[in-house]
DNA sequence: ATAGGGTTAG
């Protein structure tokens, strides 16, 4: 890059800079090659006294492969003030900024077809995938119906389009007729079923992936991952640490951040630091992975410690950062330091707390049991008060005994609609451990009458590298006799245990 | 005369 700069000063005192192609040549250097600097590419840009359509779409590329769609957009907007027409490269890479700018996007189409773009490969496919990630399917679908040469990116797009409306069964169906699939239509349908919430699905077909021979890709491997995290599956999540060690897969940002959190998620903290510690650049998203995952798993001196470090470091944290932050403050009882962390979220960064900030506030003061503060809270808060904001002033309720309070609190989670049946059980349980029968004997009758239905807890645990799952109240397993045979086991060994012991109380409630 | 599209973390 500095010898580009100084090829360029020589360039401007002989004034070959005013050669458009020269000019075109280095801009495009400057702004989208590997060790690219796109501010000085944008500076040079706007010195130069004739521009082509090359430069327009160079420049314009160069924001939006940053992301930086409302610069592109309005380059593109000067552009055509300036009388240049858009070619068939300019919408390529219009459109892409158009998904974040969808009053544009029907203006920019518009024009394709004015021009007589919009049969055109790459265009088309641009059109497709942005109507998708728009969820706008039924024009998504439309253009591709029309389009005569499919490849596997028209089909990719219309897939992630189908994953984006959240519609699982269209997604894969289609993921089942494609005449091609490489690396990337695999990702997209395993990072598909990740964003829907099926992660069973996901690690399945990351299964079927390899056994089809192809190897998966960085995409791919974050989305197993991902999906690893959510399960649980340590066994899966350690297998796929060594695949990326073997075939010497960089750690970058995303799939460090990714296998930080598997680990962080699946019990193993120590090793979530260790791959943290090799990460070689560590970004906000990575920094906030460890703090949450230590936050976690009750280690939240270390979580604080480290979001010290973040800031040392010069990584501006986020307001997730600051939930997390905040989350492990409550759990250590640190009231004076979370209310400074607060406080300090909108002076030094400029965050406006959100609900949730204000719900890890409510948990801190309620469980140091500061009721009248947390109450206080809740009242004046700048916005209405989500479940967690009131579950976190039930709990502490709870924690403290205070049914009167508790009491008015479901209320007005009731008000809201937000009263799952956990609510209930726990203000019932409230009243029980305050001897108040009647009224325990009211919330539950209450809950009948309405029909109030407890959301079955769950569990999942990976034996053997293979996931079960289990339901309360579901005795439908392979070897479920065996199981509670084992159990009743247990517990009759505790009793035993504990016979002396008046308070114990050892009976099996659910399996 | 210089170029381009689909998948990726908290």
């Amino acid at each position: 890059m500095s010898q580009i700069k100084q090829m360029q000063s020589h360039l401007i005192v002989s004034a070959t800079l005013l050669d458009p192609y020269a000019a075109g040549r280095i801009i495009s250097f400057c702004a989208v090659s590997a060790d690219a600097d796109l501010s000085h590419a944008y500076k040079l840009f706007l010195s130069l006294q004739h521009r082509t359509t090359f430069i327009w779409n160079t420049i314009i590329r160069a924001f939006v492969e940053r992301n930086a769609n409302a610069t592109a957009i309005s380059l593109y907007k000067n552009m055509l003030q300036s009388g240049f027409l858009p070619n068939n490269y300019t919408f390529s890479f219009v459109l892409r900024a158009c998904t974040t700018y969808s009053s544009t996007a029907l203006a920019s189409h518009a024009l394709v077809i004015k021009l007589g773009w919009e049969s055109y490969d790459f265009v088309l496919n641009g059109l497709i995938h942005l109507y998708a990630n728009l969820s706008l399917m039924d024009a998504a679908r439309k253009l591709f119906n029309v389009s005569t040469n499919r490849d596997v990116i028209t089909w990719t797009s219309l897939l992630n389009g189908y994953v984006q409306s959240g519609q699982a069964e269209f997604a894969r169906e289609l993921f089942d007729q494609m005449p091609e699939r490489n690396a990337v239509s695999w990702s997209a349908m395993i990072t598909g079923y990740v964003q829907m919430g099926m992660f069973r699905e996901a690690m399945g077909l990351f299964n079927d992936m390899q056994l089809s021979g192809l190897r998966p890709n960085h995409a791919g491997i974050v989305g197993a991952l991902t999906a690893c995290a959510f399960l649980g599956a340590l066994d899966h999540g350690r297998w796929i640490h060594a695949y990326v060690d073997r075939n010497g897969m960089e750690l970058d940002r995303v799939l460090g951040t990714a296998l930080v959190d598997m680990y962080a998620k699946c019990g193993c903290i120590e090793m979530a630091c260790s791959v943290f510690d090799e990460m070689p650049y560590k970004d906000v998203f990575a920094f906030t992975s460890l703090i949450s995952g230590l936050a976690n798993h009750d280690q939240s001196a270390r979580a604080i410690e480290l979001f010290a470090r973040m800031q040392s470091e010069g990584v501006v944290p986020n307001e997730v950062t600051f939930i997390c932050v905040l989350s492990a403050c409550s759990r250590m009882g640190l009231v004076d330091e979370g209310l400074r962390i607060f406080n300090y979220m909108s002076k030094v960064y400029g965050i406006e707390p959100g609900v949730q900030h204000y719900g890890c506030l409510v948990d801190l003061l309620g469980r140091a049991g500061l009721f009248e503060e947390a109450n206080k809270l809740v009242r004046e808060m700048p916005m209405e008060p989500d479940s967690y904001v009131l579950g976190a002033l039930l709990n502490s309720c709870r924690m403290h005994g205070d049914v009167e309070l508790g009491k008015e609190t479901v209320e007005s989670l009731v008000e809201r609609g937000l009263d799952h049946g956990g609510v209930h059980v726990l203000l019932s349980n409230m009243y029980a451990s305050s001897n108040q029968w009647d009224w325990v004997v009211k919330v539950r009758k209450e809950m009948g009458e309405k029909k109030v239905r407890k959301v079955p807890g769950c569990s999942l645990i990976e034996i053997d590298g293979r996931l079960c799952e289990f339901i309360v109240g579901d005795g439908s397993y392979l070897l479920m006799e065996e199981v509670v045979l084992i159990l009743l086991g247990i517990d009759n060994h505790l009793k035993f245990l504990w016979l002396d012991d008046d308070n114990t109380n050892c009976t099996m409630t659910s399996y």
